[in-house]
DNA sequence: GCACTCTTTCAGCAGACTTTCAGCTGCCCT
DNA sequence: AGGGCAGCTGAAAGTCTGCTGAAAGAGTGC
């Protein structure tokens, strides 16, 4: 589950991350409408949650660029006003729903989940790799039929992976994709969760799915 | 995929060839405008990222320039300053896009993909010559069918000259490219490598893909 | 407040990879 | 034939990367 937030405060963004990263999606973040938007052309979220008010592009644009485009990834609005004129005009650009702040986490993630319901599209529910799967619906991850307990961190990593099977993922795009876009630290915390997943996924089943590309990162083998 | 960029903040500019070339484009860099601008017009890139603030030469400066000899390689300008102004010059002379620092790499690398696809060149993901393919995306390297196992170094050397099949490349090209670009040492570093390269893809095959041109270079055969 | 789990940092280590070097081979020229 | 280069080679030295255990730090639930 990919959803993109476009929010400036970033006390709020990061609220949201976390929150909804703790559910098992995968959420990507950007701070101004500019970015905001190009990271929606670029790639292919399950959901979008935009503030109107934003530097650069404002929310509405967005959503009009967006639609045009012939981009119907469901959009959910937010913004500080309670105007009906905000409203309207959300709905009219083609925003699909509409949230007035300050709101509660819980309502957003209701109102967000019935938006991807409804927009259920064609989505493979599962990640697989051979007999390894993760579902990040359900936040669970088996091989060969034992179900593995992965912590939120562990699960991300994993997920990111899996996402790009085969692929050679760099460390730095493990970094940008799990963690923070601005995390300072050391490159070094993913190998410390490669060794993790290793211990969960691999070592009890005598397999090794996950390869590492000495002077290039990782790839997650397509077979398992 | 060949990205030129023109930065002089050592540390950025090293993490974005760090980054992008984890990602399989082929990254020079230049600390100068002037560097920056004479590689720009000797070498076909397929995007060029360029700071606008630069000793010598600056951005603005490189991207007329180039405009005015024809050369529309997609331009992503980078600047410290967020005025309005610098924006609409950059747009003004020619440049594709425009990027505030601080920016998250994954805006980075989301514009540049962007402006490339843009720029529709179509790119075969893969490099062939004959029956030998490198793919730069998995780090995969292949002939025959068979998979061959390539160190960082090895890897980037062969990806070099396979992105120039048929012609003539010198060693000071090769280093100039793969290496560092204030690399000091030795070319015999070529050689070395181009010696563990013919003994990966060369000799088990019974073929020989990669030429000596003796006084010249090497050369990779089109046939491979 | 305390116990617990999860996340992050850190420094040492082993091994893989990179670089250097000196001698050798073979081409080309006189 | 012999000298001068350019390139080739084997081996050793040097560097760097990734792995690891341990422990500190954060966050959460009781």
């Amino acid at each position: 589950m990919r959803i993109l937030v476009i929010e400036d405060e970033r006390l709020l963004a990061t609220a949201l991350k976390r929150g909804l990263e703790a559910e098992g999606a995968s959420v990507d973040v950007a701070l101004t409408g500019t970015d905001g938007l190009w990271m929606a052309q670029e790639n292919p979220y399950d959901a979008v949650v935009a503030d109107i008010m934003l530097p650069g592009v404002n929310g509405f644009q967005i959503c009009r660029e967006l639609r045009t485009e012939g981009n119907w990834t469901p959009i959910l609005m937010l913004t500080a006003k309670d105007g009906e004129l905000d409203e309207a005009e959300a709905l009219d650009v083609g925003a699909d729903d509409y949230l007035t702040k300050p709101f509660s986490y819980v309502v957003l993630r209701a109102r967000l989940r019935a938006l991807m319901r409804r927009g259920a599209r064609e989505r493979p529910p599962v990640l697989a790799a051979g007999d390894l799967t993760v579902d990040p619906a359900t936040r669970r991850c088996r091989r060969a039929g034992n179900e593995i307990e992965l912590t939120a961190r562990e699960f991300s990593v994993l997920e990111y992976l899996m996402r790009r099977v085969g692929e050679v993922v760099s460390k730095r795009e493990v970094l940008d994709h799990v963690w923070d876009y601005d995390f300072e630290g050391d490159a070094n915390i993913v190998e410390v969760y490669v060794r993790y997943l290793r211990n969960k996924v691999d070592r009890p089943f005598g397999r090794n799915a996950i390869e590492t590309v000495r002077g290039s990162g990782y790839r997650l083998a397509p077979g398992g």
